[in-house]
DNA sequence: TTTTTTTACGCAATCGTTGCCGAGAACGAT
DNA sequence: ATCGTTCTCGGCAACGATTGCGTAAAAAAA
């Protein structure tokens, strides 16, 4: 079938050894300039490409990084994915995509498949389900790279990059609160997920920071991060069957965003009059929905390039790394008609929360 | 830095060569059951894995395939590559994904990366600017496998996944005129394009079938496939401004279709009362839209699946493959309120038309 | 002319794995 | 006792590319 040119055919047509192709294409000196040219003439008239494989298996690297996050058909991930792909294609690095769809079986088979299959490093999103972290903790103690950034772990010393959900949470929060709402509640993943613990607690802060009562039966978790609607759905009807029912939803995702949109109108609410709803989302589409929906937006794009070039980082050092770092980028309350304010009916947009 | 254990390795510590270690693991009839036991409990003890590099240098491919799109921030695109996935996962394929942003450029680098990197077949959709298709004949001609889907060329002599864009395209203007609309105006992207052609002629073969003058002027392009707004905008614009406006689009594309719905909004436009709307889209968030999307469905999925099992096909044939197929899924289209009936003013969800 | 230096290239090992050939031992058949 | 067979296993080569080392021939220095 298919089949490249390799430096022995160029070696054997020219009558040279490989070693001297090898070097002639690699400019090195110690080859005499006319034979340079002979080789470097013959090998572009036939398009020769040095194996990437062979390579790879003498240089002891692939120059491909993994990628595994729950699943690319969610805004916030494949915008996070061009941003890693912009990083890697210009340092030379391939990029492995994998999803884990929230599954904690296929996240430890994907890390391991990557592993085993020779990535340099891997960057990593933590799916919803996983609340132990041995197969990390395993590579990572043989120095293997790894990045995590959006869903990250305690556990593991190495580099991060999240956005800051503690103000995402808390900003998200008090706007419902300036619009006028009191009784609000809070959607939210897995509670073992960073990203619904900082959430949580941005949330809990606004309330105290005025005075409102935190009430915990407004807080719905949803383990499967909304990949099982019935489960959402059932969290949504708990709470506007509650007694003391809620006036407003702060959810804490894109997914979960999205469908929490949905049960509502299938129930029948009102958005924002019978129920305001803010979320966390980074789809340009919320723009558009009915109502448009307040959004709490992340720099997705900025967090895969950031990842990308620690990981790199990581990867391209010499001595074994000891020092890590976590960095933290800033999130964005974009305000729009789901959460108009609650004695107006108006959204003030100038008012744009920046946080 | 990370060193995985060897079959070297393990024939050192048992003091047997590194062949009689390889045979052992691979359960050679010619090894004795102790040496085997041996070896196997030795290699399970140090979690041996097989280093993948190597074995794709010996057998010469690397059980890994490239996927070429616009785009996976995309519905249509992130479900096929979901498709694509779990056939290639199941039968021992690792997914390289790349995307050309619709650029021709990009898609050149992109495909000859992912040949010279040694994947073992491509799995490609077309970027809008690509005209000319040396890039893929190169390969194809030496024998590199390639299947095409959804956005296809007749240049090439390969397998083929498309949907039934023709019959998409009919449908979608059929169900327009049974909703009361007669000018109904057809965004679409590159008019190269497999599917804009395809659609393009639906369209056409709709209107003349209910006996409705095509009006050139109706037909809009956009080159860029809705990457850059402003094209779109200007195309919209001039649709709305004609003397004699339509009464609805037909639009052609994910992107296009939802960057239509904003444009007809910023104008102020009101869908469908103004203006009706149907595009084809596998957004499940244009359900939630203001108004709902009316649209015409693709098995995104099932074409990811099926182009990657004819893909493998291709790959695992030992003889050169000279008979190629072309295989037609079809569409469906979902009624909702962008394209309410003129006159009651409602849909008629129950007469969903189904292709 | 002889010695030293430089130039220009080839040999062989290496990365991890497997295929092929052959060696040595044990065993039964003649 | 001799031969052929079977069972186990080791050695070598190969996949494609790079690289340290060695060396022949040419050039320069003595």
């Amino acid at each position: 079938m298919y089949e490249a040119i390799t430096i022995k055919d160029i070696a054997k047509a020219l009558g040279l050894s490989t070693s001297t192709v090898s070097r002639a294409l690699r400019g090195s000196h110690e080859i005499s300039s006319e034979t340079k040219k002979m080789v470097i003439e013959y090998a572009e008239q036939f398009n020769y490409r040095p194996n990437p494989i062979a390579l790879s298996l003498k240089e002891r690297r692939s120059h491909s990084i993994g990628v595994v996050v729950c699943e690319i058909a969610n805004n916030f991930f494949s915008q996070a994915i061009n941003g890693i792909e912009s990083v890697a294609y210009n340092r030379g690095y391939h990029v492995i995509i994998s999803q884990s769809h929230e599954s904690y079986d296929r996240e430890v088979v994907n890390v391991e498949h990557l592993a085993s299959r020779s990535v340099d490093g891997l960057l990593v999103s933590i799916s919803a389900e996983t609340d132990r972290f041995e197969h990390f903790k395993n590579l990572h103690d043989k120095g293997f790279p790894i990045v995590f950034f959006d869903r990250i772990t305690d556990g593991i010393e190495t580099h991060k990059v999240v956005a800051d959900n503690y103000k995402g949470g808390y900003d998200a929060t008090q706007h419902l609160i300036d619009a006028g709402y009191k009784k609000i509640a809070h959607l939210t993943s897995a509670s073992h997920l960073s990203i619904s613990r900082e959430r949580l607690e941005g949330y809990k802060a606004a309330l105290r920071d005025n005075n409102i009562t935190i009430n915990e039966s407004y807080i719905k978790n949803c383990n499967h991060g909304g990949m099982i609607y019935k489960e959402l759905e059932d969290a949504v009807k708990n709470l506007v069957n509650l007694k003391d029912k809620p006036d407003a939803i702060f959810s804490a995702g894109d997914r979960l965003t999205v469908s929490c949109l949905a049960a509502l109108k299938a129930i029948g609410l009102k958005i924002p009059d019978d129920i305001a709803l803010v979320g966390f989302s980074n789809s340009p589409l919320v723009e558009l929905m009915n109502p448009s929906l307040t959004s709490v937006k992340q720099p997705a794009f900025e967090m895969g390039q950031t990842a990308t070039e620690l990981l790199i980082k990581l990867i391209e050092s010499k001595r074994a790394v000891t020092e890590f770092e976590t960095i933290v980028l800033q999130t964005e309350v974009i305000v729009r008609d789901s959460s108009a304010d609650k004695i107006t009916g108006k959204n003030n947009k100038s008012k744009k929360a920046v946080s």
